[in-house]
DNA sequence: CGCTGCGACGTACAGCGTACGTAGCTGGAT
DNA sequence: ATCCAGCTACGTACGCTGTACGTCGCAGCG
């Protein structure tokens, strides 16, 4: 965990993590099958190490915001690490207890069933997106901090010429918080009708 | 692009590009800075292919579902080429033209400025999020096509193993077009109010 | 005492990206 | 006609990767 936090997932190598340990490199396959276990299971750690939130509230928004919120502080501390969470799927305990926290706040709200299913899965998609995409902006290691457009031709993109500024900065927490009020509000909607 | 295709990202290696083209490896340096500069050029090659959607009306809701599905279409068309999109930045025109597509459709339903790009980029992140879970569960190459999930402990989760079927099973037609309505109600509700 | 099993370790192999040096050809300048 | 610059192709080599395999020593048990 140290580090990928550090040099990020691209400098784990069987080598390295036996050096760092003090250990032969064929030592390591004593306590893990391969390489891709051993980061699945750098990826559940990351998934358990989530802090619980706390909200005073019964109201499920206010859950839902600060589920959402726990998620990508917990993002935003280890983001070199949070890219394994991406493309692994998980089956154990771990990755079944934030399920069942959004399930049970979900209830609050209404929605039971297979619909609560879709509607941990839509927010899961969306989390995972702009996670995703805040990270592989963030400055360190290879992101993207500033205005990546060049000036735009204004014939060819009239609509995206006249918004350059807002398409070459980021400010991730108004839209981290944008598309969670968004998600909210469709919510709201939909199980009211 | 075929390499790709057929054995995935995984699969690209300089030699084994060289060997199908015919020539040495080094030769592809001639051409080409790095892999990652050639990666780059198949990601943009796989954005500027996604088919331009048609549609009848003049219903922002119908171009939304339309571009959307357009971009899904392509990505089940090309699951393994698809990934290369998730962490990508484009910067060119070719990641512009879906964009100034986007802004020109949300100008139909009011969302100007700041907010339409907001709105543009909490849609791409849902997108993102969406197909690359669906494309990381097809049964071709590592996805896991049936129920991952063990019989769950009633106890610590009950409402996960009060919805335990709905968890193995994965319609993602069903849930691609969930999410889409989901976002589409927000968007509506937020130009109102 | 001897055996069995486990953890640690070194060696070796096939593959990777690419830096570097070296050819051959081709078009323009002299 | 001659020469040279620049582009493309290619082979070799370096340091790295994951891991299969064989060996060694030690701990526990019959």
């Amino acid at each position: 965990m140290r580090l990928i936090e550090h040099e990020g997932v691209g400098a784990v190598s069987m080598r390295r993590v036996a050096a760092e340990l003090g250990a032969g490199t064929m030592s390591l396959y004593n306590h893990v099958p391969s390489k891709i276990a051993l980061l699945d299971y750098a990826a559940e750690q990351i998934m358990a190490d989530i802090e619980p939130y706390t909200v005073e509230t019964d109201d499920w928004r206010d859950h839902m915001r600060a589920h959402a919120r726990a998620v990508r502080d917990h993002a935003r501390k280890h983001p070199r690490a949070f890219v394994l969470l991406a493309t692994r799927r998980m089956s154990g305990d771990v990755g079944l207890r934030p399920i069942e926290v959004a399930l049970m706040n979900l209830e609050r709200a209404g929605f039971k069933g297979e619909v609560a299913v879709r509607v941990v899965r839509a927010m899961v998609s969306y989390l995972l997106g702009t996670l995703t995409r805040e990270m592989a902006t963030t400055p360190e290691l290879g992101g993207v901090a500033l205005s990546p457009y060049q000036p735009i031709d204004p014939e060819a993109f009239p609509r995206s010429s006249a918004v350059l500024d807002e398409l070459g900065r980021y400010d991730h927490d108004m839209e981290f918080e944008f598309g969670l009020e968004l998600m909210i509000k469709a919510l709201e909607q939909y199980s009211e009708g």
